[in-house]
DNA sequence: TCTGGGGTCCTAGGACCC
DNA sequence: TCTGGGGTCCTAGGACCC
């Protein structure tokens, strides 16, 4: 008997509200702060206490209609927005009303993705766009009316179009798009609209003629493939409102850093090594306190004109406590600054030590008769 | 105007091994 | 003497995101 051809089962679409809070960490200060509600608040070093060079963290709507920007210079958006209140970043707080804000999720949603501090994926218990829309609005009303925190929402059947529609949600709304409707919901936003597609992905894009997602979607594969390898291939299929399926994967944390900009640049040793030894320090307490050890120690300067360098050291066993990250970051600082004294002798910026390849406290580590039969062991 | 701090993922070459 | 293909690890840099 000839074997019957393969049904192919439509899936049912799995709804996904992507939940984006507004203007956090100043929503944060606003909930302690009514009284500057409607007002231009800005989180971030106000530059009236001092020079600083600092950036913008969080603006208001208020504030944003001054042309402040997240990640804009301080000075700059005092300049644009000289009636600005400006708030210091209470990180503590921050992390502590999203983890409200992920409870508060997770007590409605069976599948809550954290995303980053202000930002989630929520798997909707809806069947189609309606029931999407209606669970989307009530957590809506739920973070606001219990956390006093407005949002943005975006639905639909793929995370990353859910994100796209987020945005346009902004602020304090709620977007959403069907299956059948997401190439022509994507067609007119510029190609930036994309997660993923920053300034040189755009600059690619544009020199082939490409600006719009609609565009995109009518653009040859060769020439997409040519230029920006299986990631312009990912980009046209989303553009063609056929993205492919998200894949999960569950893992640790990869990295963790600590960073300094200096007050001045600076190519004082002995101030470089005394701030190189307090980040590690601090960083080891932070590893020590989420139980994680390193097999890797990274240092990163950022020179006077905004180059950055990086020097990373693989280390022979997993370690923990500041010693081996301290005395590696040293001795990597020592051949950055070795190096850069043969060549443009900059000053520096900024400095940064990092711990990679991170493995959980208690994780045992595989002894060798733990490796499999057959495997080569190395002795160094 | 002059650019923070904390992350993730990808690519690519060389070393080294089978 | 010249010839491989495949795999992993390490390191550096780039692009991007919030």
């Amino acid at each position: 008997m000839p074997a019957l051809p393969a049904r192919r089962v439509p899936e049912p679409d799995r709804w996904v509200a992507y939940v984006d809070m507004d203007a956090f960490y100043v929503s944060c200060e606003l909930t302690s702060r009514p009284d500057l509600a409607g007002r231009p608040v800005i989180v971030g070093p106000d530059p009236a206490r001092g020079p600083t060079r600092g950036v913008v963290l969080s603006a208001s709507y208020e504030a944003r209609a001054f042309g402040v920007r997240s990640a804009q210079p301080a000075a700059l958006a005092a300049r644009l927005c000289p009636e600005a209140v400006w708030l210091p970043a209470d990180f503590p707080r921050y992390e502590a009303m999203a983890e409200s804000v992920r409870a508060g999720l997770r007590r409605r949603s069976p599948r809550v993705v954290a995303l980053s501090i202000d930002e989630a994926a929520v798997d909707c218990p809806a069947s189609d766009a309606a029931g999407a829309e209606r669970f989307a609005r009530e957590i809506q009303a739920a973070l606001r009316a219990e956390l006093g925190l407005p949002s943005s929402i975006g639905v639909a059947t793929h995370r990353t179009v859910a994100k796209i529609a987020s945005d346009r949600a902004k602020p304090g709304g709620v977007v959403v798009v069907p299956p059948d409707a997401i190439a022509a919901f994507l067609a007119p936003l510029p190609v930036g609209a994309i997660p993923g597609v920053g300034p040189k992905t755009r600059a690619v894009l544009e020199s082939i003629g490409v600006a719009t997602v609609g565009a995109l979607a009518e653009a040859p594969t060769s020439a997409l493939r040519a230029r920006l390898g299986g990631f312009g291939e990912e980009l046209r299929r989303l553009a063609r409102g056929r993205p492919a399926p998200e894949v999960e994967v569950e893992h640790g944390p990869r990295s963790r850093s600590a960073a300094r900009t200096l007050p001045a640049d600076s190519a004082d040793r002995s101030e470089l090594d005394r701030d190189v030894t307090e980040l590690a320090v601090g960083l080891a307490g932070s590893l020590a306190h989420e139980h994680l050890r390193y097999q890797t120690v990274t240092l990163a300067v950022r020179w006077t004109d905004f180059e950055r360098v990086q020097k990373s050291r693989s280390l022979p066993a997993a370690q923990s406590g500041p010693q081996a990250l301290s005395t590696t970051a040293a001795r990597l600082l020592d051949e950055l600054l070795a190096a850069e004294a043969g060549g443009r002798r900059r000053a520096v910026r900024a400095l940064s030590v990092g711990a990679e390849r991170l493995v959980r406290e208690g994780a045992r580590q595989r002894r060798l008769d733990e490796f499999g039969a057959g495997t080569a062991l190395t002795v160094k």
